[in-house]
DNA sequence: ACCGTAGGAGAACGGTCGTTTTCCGTCAAG
DNA sequence: CTTGACGGAAAACGACCGTTCTCCTACGGT
């Protein structure tokens, strides 16, 4: 068995670098434990991304892409209307009760590497696309202030996963869908038709 | 000018480790920073101390007790009654426009040593204190089911510190006042004597 | 058949980390 | 005056880090 050509590479090591950085930390996670979890060596890791930083961005753009990709997903299987607002936190609640749970890789890493201006850029895209989603989502709910919705669903999601990380709890999804619910309940007085 | 004594020397390293710890992460920190910003010698810290890893936990101990401090303070000039939750959210923005504002200490820690089994106790308990206040402030609010609100407003809690860290917005907090407000709106229907 | 390229294994590098140690100064109690 | 505890300055330590380098293998295109 031979190839494992570039692609195949690549893949396995931004797959070890979002396993291991998002399970330990960026910080607590040096190259080494990469390229062994990779199976490669180490000169093809620099090949590949030419330092550690650039492989935590590459890592951190792939997360962003699918976390939010998911989470779309997630959302369209409920029909269009009020109900996908709740789809956002039961789908958060299966997240939440997976084995390597570790809270919001964004979140973690704005933390850690708070005086990395890339990390914060990166950090602060993937919340922006995650307020877009939540937008779209209050759009369609019928209610009469749409930015307004998702601006308190924003604020219940991000609630819902680092109370759901630092306690441990994984009921919080369920909380912030109560919550959710009675915030459409409270806001629905308009533009019903 | 010679004493400075025990506990001066003491509080000087907390306070070196709290700026630094806090403004750039317990990793990206070493114990000679820590020293120097202090002004005292290495030996000094481990006599004090013993290790970095009892001066993080003693620099997130003082910090929760400071914190949680601050924050029922601030509750307390409000007078009892519904205002004391929203002078939560009153406490917060000021709190995010601070210069140094870096998000919650404990939370940051959670995500970067996510495998310390103390530094997640220490956020853990820090957490449970603060879901006691803020069940303090919802038995307060004249609503029916208070444990359910003491619930929502820590979520919104929560999503308003990671809001305001993650995407730099201190508007989080006016947000999160607003969320509040309209989930008293819709939950004091109960016991208005 | 040949060469260029990709990759694996591992050593080596300079730097930094947490921790310990040595040496010296200084104050307080006996 | 002496002793001992405390603290500062700085060196030393072993370990680990990110990065680069050398040597070797194996494949693909020409």
């Amino acid at each position: 068995m031979s190839p494992s050509r570039d692609p195949d590479v690549r893949r396995r090591l931004l797959d070890a670098a979002e396993r291991l950085f998002y399970e330990r930390g960026v910080q607590a996670v040096g190259v080494d434990a990469v390229v062994a979890d990779a199976g490669v060596a180490t000169k093809t890791l620099y090949a590949h991304f030419g330092s550690k930083n650039a492989l935590v961005e590459a890592y951190l753009r792939r997360r962003d892409q699918r976390w939010l990709g998911w989470l779309r997903g997630a959302v369209a299987t409920a029909e269009p209307g009020p109900g996908r607002v709740l789809a956002v936190f039961d789908a958060l609640g299966g997240w939440f009760a997976e084995p390597g749970f570790n809270g919001c890789a964004f979140v973690n890493v704005a933390g850690e590497l708070a005086h990395s201006p890339t990390a914060r850029a990166v950090a602060r895209d993937h919340k922006g696309a995650l307020r877009a989603l939540l937008h779209e989502v209050a759009a369609g709910a019928g209610v009469a202030d749409q930015a307004v919705l998702a601006d308190r669903l924003m604020l219940l999601v991000e609630g819902a996963i680092v109370t759901a990380h630092v306690e441990g709890d994984a009921q919080a999804a369920m909380r912030g869908r109560s919550a959710a619910a009675a915030l459409l309940d409270g806001m629905n007085t308009a533009v019903g038709e």
